[in-house]
DNA sequence: TTGTATGCGTTATCAA
DNA sequence: TTGATAACGCATACAA
């Protein structure tokens, strides 16, 4: 590999003068050409690992998620990534599998490897205490999840709006018993998107029946699950809001198993779910999450924060969701 | 950030026993008992960036993949992850979208990045030659798709049989006109699987109807479009063999909208789609490839690679499918 | 087993 | 504008 020295060399000028040129100073334009044709020549890169040593920058983010094969999260991070690496950034992305500990090991692993910043999506409040010691001298932005009490900068998306909104459409289609298979019990996103399926119930005067609330894991099988046990009830739904991507792929598996067809035996929507959205058959309703829009805020945001633009710490940021309607939804009286 | 230095000084050793230490060398108890405090006290941590200047390493590997949100890769990514991160190695996954200037960009950015080693699945020839170049000295490993008449190491799945055991299924069970929906011509696993479905008619002697043979684009919108063509021919096939994930979700999606039954009017074997082998109802047929030993079979060829064994290169894996038989076939005669 | 000293390739300071 | 040089933090050869 050829070093800066070896493009001095055979442009006949000094280290000084090629490192100026590479970091954008000024050169006379007689050597900036004579170096131009050295780095051409010798096939000349900058050897980050030296660059870094003397910057004490590695040009590098680190992203966490909890889980890779999460179709939700590797959207945003492809968002993310596309803009973060224009930047001349590159990415270390890690999951953690929703497990707390390994959260901490792959933060602490990011740490080993000095990333200039972190996007990250916490697990919860498990550790918070390294997060924010961390953030102390590396940005991290947080995603889709806060934590409760922190002072980081986030990116989230308006959950109570999101499960206000399509629940509120149930209402108006004259639905009065409403199903909800939530996320588990003490997760973020989960609380909130319980949050506005009572708050709106309570703006319609409706009670709100326990049963009808059921808690999966954000995951296949917890949405299969929930979805037969209200299915099961005494007096079953007449409508059913699943919270997130994986679980309503669950609750249709389930449906299509029972034989219960959307929307003459119950109606649906789910979250997230695009394909879904496409491939059941009516079209499911879906409450979308704008992915793309997440991934390019926290992008930018921390790029700012990389720049030494501290303005607003800590600033959240709420992003819209869309409720996408279609036929999956019985009007009933 | 404490430095070596400083966790000399405060155990009262010089530098170079730390660095022994550290790196494994032998030191005495007493000493080690000192540096094992004096690294605790000062939260010391190796500077990666110095470490790899002086051994030329940066202990990173690039994943280089056609997109982030397939499954069927960010599987095979996530195990390939976890065995290569407990040695000690760091990932930096870049995606191309499929896009041949926008791979060899990306694979200039891992080259810029220093990496150690380098697991990618290649667009295609376009890139054979700084692939090749690359490959003097970064170890790189092929997954999924090989390219013709490279010497670089590769781990593939058995394409051809897959194909060919699962058309076979559809002639055990008394089908005779056979349509399927392919990948890109010019595409590696998509030629391989197109051999399958051929080779198998010539054994059993059937004549195959080119009308039969559709290419998609291996998106879901390829596999719409090409159910539909082959459903709308004169006479339509008795059964499909669609040869990849986001094809055969497509390929459902169409059913559903023609409301076109499986197995009653046409049988079906997707591939890869796990989720929508027990999504649909009847649960579908799948072609599975082992996404986990995919991973497992990369990730531990470049580690030997990594550590200068050489034997065997250019070393081609070829693992086996596995044929997931469910009731979308219907027997005929 | 330990310590001294050198160099990895770059950036940045300062004098010319 | 240019060049000589120090320093970044570490690993290692060699001497002790």
């Amino acid at each position: 590999m050829a070093t800066i020295r070896d493009v001095a060399n055979y442009a006949g000028v000094s280290i000084a003068t090629v490192s100026k040129y590479i970091n954008g100073g000024n050169v006379l334009a007689e050597n900036k050409v004579l170096i131009e044709e050295a780095i051409e020549k010798l096939n000349y890169q900058v050897n980050i690992m030296a660059r870094g040593l003397k910057t004490n920058k590695t040009m590098t983010i680190g992203i966490l998620i909890p889980s890779l094969t999460n179709l939700f999260f590797t959207t945003i991070i492809a968002s993310l990534e596309s803009i973060i690496q224009t930047e001349g950034y590159s990415t270390i992305i890690s999951n953690y599998q929703e497990d707390v500990d390994l959260e901490r090991e792959k933060l602490e692993f990011l740490a080993t490897r000095n990333v200039d910043g972190i996007i990250m999506v916490p697990s919860g409040q498990g550790n918070l205490d390294l997060i924010t010691k961390l953030n102390k001298d590396t940005p991290i932005i947080l995603i889709d999840r806060n934590i409760e009490g922190a002072q980081l900068d986030a990116v989230l998306t308006d959950n109570i709006n999101g499960s206000y909104t399509a629940v509120e459409k149930f209402i108006a289609k004259g639905h009065r018993r409403i199903g909800v298979i939530c996320g588990p019990k003490e997760h973020y996103t989960a609380e909130e998107r319980l949050v506005g399926y009572e708050r709106v119930h309570r703006d319609y005067k409706l009670k709100i029946d326990p049963e009808l609330i059921k808690f999966g894991d954000y995951q296949l099988e917890g949405g299969h699950r929930a979805l037969t046990q209200l299915l099961d009830l005494e007096v079953p739904p007449t409508a059913i809001f699943v919270t997130n991507y994986e679980m309503t792929l669950g609750a249709v598996i389930a449906l299509n198993e029972m034989g219960v067809s959307i929307p003459q035996d119950v109606s649906i929507i789910g979250y997230d779910n695009l394909e879904l959205a496409k491939l059941v058959k009516p079209p499911l309703s879906m409450v979308i999450q704008p992915m793309e829009a997440i991934g390019k805020t926290a992008a930018q945001l921390l790029l700012q924060r990389l720049n030494g633009d501290r303005s607003g710490f800590p600033s959240l940021h709420r992003l819209e969701s869309e409720l996408m309607i279609k036929d999956s939804i019985k009007r009933i009286d």
